[in-house]
DNA sequence: CGGTATCCATTACGATACTG
DNA sequence: CAGTATCGTAATGGATACCG
């Protein structure tokens, strides 16, 4: 670390490494929608087959409908999954993972490879730096 | 509540492929904390290299001071990134991608650029439901 | 420069109750 | 079974002002 100290100019570093900008908004755009409590959740459950509302319920303990609902219709309208309804009775409503969704269900089985993997890591370092754990919702 | 009535085995998935429940807590414990709203635009852009804090500030448009302190503390106490403050005047903090968040890091450039392959396919399908709750802040 | 502290609006989320 | 409606709370996140 005996480098010099150009502030200016070793900030610089990024002549075209970060991000292009004009990409944070659509990145913010699909972070939002899968970043929240529950989506990835439902996709990686989905992976499993077709699943039907009250499976995903069971599968996916603390969701409430409200949130099940909200999320599974959020996922639906982006066409990440895909909604059949069988009109028999009792009613049967099954959901299921979209080509789209197919996609980004790679990249969160990676994610949730990695969590399993880290997570214990990230507890230590957790607590060795005394963090209150601020995500507490109970 | 017991299902004694069977309406139809094929809703019986769970083949083999949903979580193992034991692992949903901690998924959800990564999934928190990386799917906030700027932690992983706080990763990509770490991946340029060391940067500093206000360089930070300014090559995530839209972050504000509270959000960019705050996300960049947990991060940091997660183990995910290092933050190195030089005591020199005037003042240099230089937060960069610790070994663990380089790790993550490969994931997070997998899902961005999964969302600038499909992002407007994502906004085609949005439309065409006519949704209208969408994420409007800021 | 690199934060912290305070105030404030929005929203996400859960619990509960009700419906088709 | 598969939702919808309404409510209250708590967390998220922005703006502003101040500090070491």
């Amino acid at each position: 670390m005996q480098d010099s100290a150009d502030i200016g100019m070793a900030a610089a570093v990024g002549p075209c490494a970060s991000i292009p900008a004009d990409h944070m908004d659509f990145i913010r755009q699909v972070l939002d929608r899968v970043g929240d409590k529950w989506s990835m959740l439902i996709i990686a459950v989905l992976e499993g087959g077709p699943t039907r509302y009250t499976d995903l319920q069971r599968q996916i303990p603390g969701i409430s409908q409200r949130m099940l609902t909200h999320t599974l219709r959020q996922l639906t309208e982006d066409g990440l999954i895909t909604r059949t309804a069988y009109a028999e009775v009792p009613p049967r409503v099954e959901y299921a993972l979209a080509p789209l969704g197919g996609g980004l269900n790679e990249i969160v089985k990676q994610l949730i490879g990695w969590a399993a993997d880290h997570h214990d890591e990230i507890r230590a370092n957790r607590s060795r730096t005394g963090t209150a754990a601020s995500s507490s919702r109970s």
